[in-house]
RNA sequence: GCUCCCAUCGUCUAGAGGCCUAGGACACAUCCCUUUCACGGAUGCGACAGGGGUUCAAAUCCCCUUGGGAGUACCA
């Protein structure tokens, strides 16, 4: 096993959680850094839970990240298929195998049955331990049992796989991240590797899959290490080389609770439906655990593969909070590409007819009002005046801005100046801008800022917004007139 | 309940015995820049969970307590 290979394995259960994406992201840069292969593998087995439409989202949401594959059910490999309901033949050779050596056998317990172990177990204060009743039964008495209908599910041998491989049943590993991890395998019953009904079960497909796929090292979240004793006893019992593991802390909601829908998006789709852009998005989570050697946090996924160790990920739990997310998102959109940024943007413009604008002025627009913001949705609101004939005045500025003597007279005055103002000439139009707030500064003395904070009032009902030049410029002389004169009582 | 993991500013983190009167980023506050708002810049506020050890020396090592998280399925 000298090649490195990784591998992210979503269960399509539900959209690619952000959770899953940070795991796909480290296991992505562990390849990436150490000049493996990066692998996806789809974990259907479980047909209830089981939807085409999360499969789609989360190719999409990988790719929409970056994090492309190099096998995986879509592009294939030497290793398929990779996606398990499509490998259901394969598991039970293995489970047979496990048969076999004596490291399995047939468990014909009902639900019922197992119910009432636990409640026992419950009863006396007792961790629930799986009886094993079912391990020693003589062919006669599994023969009864299938003829009362029973159809048996196969454990693993627990104690029999610790004995075989381990001199003491406490056994360790050494994590990656984590360094040095142990558990008592006593307290691990036997567990179910094929259920009744010939599907095997997550711990025993995840095996066989990954020692079939030549996975070498495992990277996943904290809640599997419970689950990484029992796989390494079944690779073991399999006569695999047992991979390297490392498990990384989880992502927690700001109230230490699991993140979910309540504390807002959950899934990288959902994210962008909002206005994140990915990479802002990818480089917030992988600040998440991982920490730039340099101090540089915004970085691009490359940068961070040079820069990735897995040894140097943090081991606790972190907790998502917007603030740097917003902040490191309104990085990225300034430092946009203006066409690209423009492209993403109209999703969040639906509400404008955005045929009133040319491509150019679009562009315009979003780049005059793309510098405060910090998530594409704002632009909804930050755009509004630019469209429509009429506006909408926010709360007060009427009143304070517009409606007062002085707020008029600079209006009127500027109203008769308009016609003289050359819209079509940027450079022009600016100074004629400068020679306007002088004339006002120079007889009256009122300050520049108020009065531009006139016009911007009466152009846009704000007193905050884009850039005069560019209100100026796109809005034109015929709305600048008629939002004008409409502000002149 | 049992088992396992984790523990530095509000949050993400740097720190692998002396370089730490604990550094950076976000957020927050103040100031500067500016034709508005913002961007940007500067400054400030702000933490080693608690208690025992080990050591000349501990945020760093050990133990206990507390707190948080995870696992305990014929879910993945």
């Amino acid at each position: 096993m000298d090649e490195i290979r990784v591998r992210i394995a979503p269960s399509p259960s539900g959209n690619l959680h952000i959770g899953t994406a940070r795991t796909a992201l480290f296991n992505y840069l562990f390849a990436r850094k150490n000049g493996g292969k990066y692998v996806l593998r789809i974990e259907d087995t479980d047909a209830e839970r089981t939807s085409q439409a999360y499969i789609d989202n989360i190719f999409d949401s990988l790719k929409a990240l970056g994090l492309n594959w190099d096998e995986g059910p879509d592009v294939g490999g030497e290793y398929g298929p990779y996606t398990q309901s499509e490998r259901f033949d394969i598991y039970p050779k293995y489970a047979q195998i496990l048969l076999d050596k004596g490291f399995a056998y047939e468990c014909y317990c009902t639900p019922e049955e197992l119910e009432a172990e636990k409640e026992e177990a419950a009863k006396n204060k007792q961790a629930y331990v799986y009886s094993k009743k079912c391990e020693n039964l003589t062919e006669e008495q599994k023969e009864k049992l299938k003829a009362e209908g029973r159809k048996p599910a196969i454990r693993f041998s627990v104690s029999k796989a610790q004995q075989a491989f381990h001199s003491s049943p406490v056994i360790h590993f050494n994590d990656l991240v984590k360094g040095d991890l142990h558990q008592d395998t006593s307290l691990i019953g036997d567990f179910v590797i094929m259920k009744s009904n010939g599907t095997p079960t997550y711990n025993f497909a995840v095996v066989v899959d990954d020692m079939l796929m030549k996975i070498s090292h495992i990277i996943r979240g904290e809640d599997h290490i419970s689950n990484t004793f029992k796989q390494i006893l079944i690779y073991e019992a399999l006569g695999a080389d047992v991979p390297k593991f490392g498990h990384l802390g989880m992502i927690l909601a700001p109230d230490r609770s699991k993140l979910s829908k309540r504390h807002g998006a959950t899934a990288v789709s959902e994210f962008v439906e909002k206005g994140y852009l990915t990479e802002a998005l990818l480089n917030f989570v992988a600040l998440l655990g991982w920490s730039p050697s340099d101090g540089v946090e915004i970085k691009t996924l490359d940068e961070i593969a040079q820069d990735f160790r897995i040894g140097e990920v943090s081991s606790s739990n972190s907790i998502f909070e917007y603030d740097k997310l917003n902040w490191m998102n309104g990085q990225y959109i300034k430092k946009m590409d203006i066409k690209k940024l423009t492209e993403m943007a109209k999703p969040f413009l639906k509400k404008y007819d955005l045929s009133e604008l040319s491509e150019e002025q679009l562009e315009k627009v979003i780049a005059a009002t793309r510098e405060p913001i910090t998530i594409l949705s704002e632009l909804e609101h930050d755009t509004a005046y630019f469209f429509g004939k009429d506006i909408e005045y926010d709360e007060g500025v009427k009143a304070e801005n517009i409606d007062t003597e002085q707020a008029q007279n600079i209006l009127k005055y500027f109203d008769s100046q308009l016609d003289s103002y050359d819209f079509d000439n940027e450079e022009k139009l600016h100074e004629q801008m400068a020679d306007f707030r002088t004339y006002f500064k120079e007889n009256y003395g009122i300050k520049p800022k108020v009065t531009m904070w006139t016009i911007r009032a009466a152009l846009t009902g704000r007193t905050r917004g884009a850039d005069m030049g560019v209100i100026l410029e796109v809005l034109g002389k015929d709305k600048v007139k008629y939002r004008i004169e409409k502000a002149i009582a």
